[in-house]
DNA sequence: TTAAATGCTGGAGTTAGCTCTAAGTCAAGC
DNA sequence: GCTTGACTTAGAGCTAACTCCAGCATTTAA
C-alpha cells in the first residue's frame, strides 16, 4: 500500500503521515527497492492506533515514548502499561470535564429556546396594540 | 477584585485573562480611575464560562464570535443559539470519540496485564529449572 | 520514450494559543 | 517622599502540531 492509499484510506495527509513517521510516532514504514514507503498490515495498523490516540488528544511525545518503549521490546512491558494507564486516567477526567460542559451547554440551549419565544410573544403582543 | 485575584481564584495565568480580554472573549472588564483593572461579579462570571468553554476545546476564534453576537443584544439571540447548538453538537461528538478510545486504552491496559503476568510465570520457571 | 503524476528529503513556514519582555504607571508601607 | 511590588500596554517570542516548498528521483500513462 502506498502513501497516497494509507493517506485516503485513513483521511491522514500524506505529510502528516510522513510527519508521523519522522517524528517516531510509528515505527519506520516498510520501504520498495526503490526507497518508496509501502505500508504492510502492522503499518497500517500502527497509522490506524495513533489517529486514534491523536484524535484523544494523546500528544506527539507521549506517544513517542510509547513507540520507543515498544521498540525496545518486552523489557519495558510495565513501564508501557504505566504509561497508557497514565494517560487513560487523564482521558477519564477530560472526558468528565467535557460531559460536565456539555450539560451546561445544553442548559444554556433550552434557556435560549424560551427567551426566543418570550422575544416572540412580546412582538406578536406589540402588532396586536397597533 | 484585581487581575491578580481572579488569576488565583480561576487558576488562569494573568497574562491569559489580558489576553482573553484583547481578544474579546470577555466583554471589556471594568477599571478603576486610574486604569487598572477590577474585575465585577459579571466580569468574573464570564471568565468562568470562557476557562469552562475553552476547557472543553471551543476555539478562541467560536467564543470571540459568540461574545460578539452577545454584544449586538436579543436581535441575536437566534444566531447565538445556533452557535451553541453546533458547538455542543461538536462537543458530544468528540465525547463520542474519545469514550472510545477510553474503551480501547481500558483493553489494551488489560492486554498488557496478562502478558505481565505471563512474563513473571516465564521467569519463575526458568529460575526453578536451575 | 517522454510527459505527467507521484514519491522522496530536509528544512522553512504557518496556526492557535498562549507567554514573556520592555518600558512605563500606580499603590502601599516605611 | 521613596522604595518596592503590582499593574498597564504593545509587541515579540514560544510551543505543538502540522503544512508547505524546492529540488530531485521514480512510476505510469500516452
Amino acid at each position: 500500500m502506498n502513501i497516497s492509499e494509507v493517506s485516503k484510506k485513513y483521511s491522514i495527509p500524506i505529510d502528516t503521515l510522513r510527519y508521523y513517521e519522522k517524528e517516531g510516532l510509528i515505527p519506520p514504514v516498510h520501504r520498495t527497492e526503490s526507497g518508496l514507503r509501502d505500508y504492510s498490515e502492522q503499518d497500517c495498523g500502527w497509522v490506524e492506533f495513533i489517529k486514534c490516540m491523536r484524535g484523544a488528544g494523546l500528544s506527539i511525545d507521549t506517544l513517542r515514548q510509547y513507540i520507543t518503549l515498544y521498540g525496545k521490546g518486552n523489557r519495558t512491558l510495565q513501564k508501557r502499561k504505566n504509561l497508557l494507564i497514565a494517560e487513560r486516567d487523564k482521558l477519564k477526567m477530560r472526558i468528565d470535564e467535557m460531559q460536565h460542559t456539555l450539560a451546561r451547554l445544553n442548559g444554556k440551549i433550552e434557556t435560549y429556546e424560551e427567551r426566543i419565544v418570550a422575544c416572540e410573544k412580546e412582538l406578536l403582543k406589540k402588532r396586536k396594540s397597533k
